[in-house]
DNA sequence: TATTAAGTTATCATATTTGATAACATTTTT
DNA sequence: AAAAATGTTATCAAATATGATAACTTAATA
């Protein structure tokens, strides 16, 4: 009995957590961080690469590529880094409905 | 005479050339300022009343919608700022040319 | 012109980001 | 499968942003 429950309540823990994740990836950070990293990927270079060319660390190319909710960088960090790539930043506000 | 008036003629190029390069590199910064600014004056609000939206104060916001080169805020500051006055912020990546 | 509203600037404490390094994980290549 | 390349995560110090307060300047209005 208490296996039972038990796997429907770790079942249905993690059916949540999943669909708590769709729904972090709808928000507007996830936006930005698939576009900085679709920036990077088309221009063909390589996180080290990228780090390079700003004199600063892999690593911390990688993290500024995983933003989250919990973090957030700032404006000239995202142009430095558009900028290494050839690209300009351009802020849009668009009106919410 | 010439040589006189070509190293005049060059030091002005050059310093129209700083200039420019200053500009230029100013010129998203500056961007972004209007619009912030643009922003929250079509939305008919005093620097005090986002202020109170989001539970800061008015000089913060005065400082926000003063940004120059020597500070950027972060995303998320941006985004705070947006949604007190119902907007969403989009950051796009345009090619240099 | 005096008063009030709106915006700016400076300052300091606190919070967060960034740079650097190292160890680890994952993917790609040989 | 082993090696190399690429990407991730954690950590800590240093740099920078933010919150709060106060004094000031500028603009609007009675």
């Amino acid at each position: 009995m208490e296996r039972i429950d038990f796997s429907e309540f770790k079942h249905k823990v993690l059916e949540n957590e999943e669909i708590r994740e769709e729904y972090e990836a709808l928000k507007p950070v996830y936006e930005l961080r698939r576009k900085l990293i679709e920036l990077r990927q088309k221009s063909g270079l390589t996180q080290a690469e990228v780090a390079e060319k700003l004199h600063t660390q892999k690593s911390n190319i990688s993290r500024l590529e995983n933003i989250n909710t919990k973090n957030s960088p700032r404006i000239s960090t995202i142009q430095e880094y558009a900028n290494a790539m050839g690209y300009d930043v351009q802020i849009e506000f668009i009106p919410r409905q």
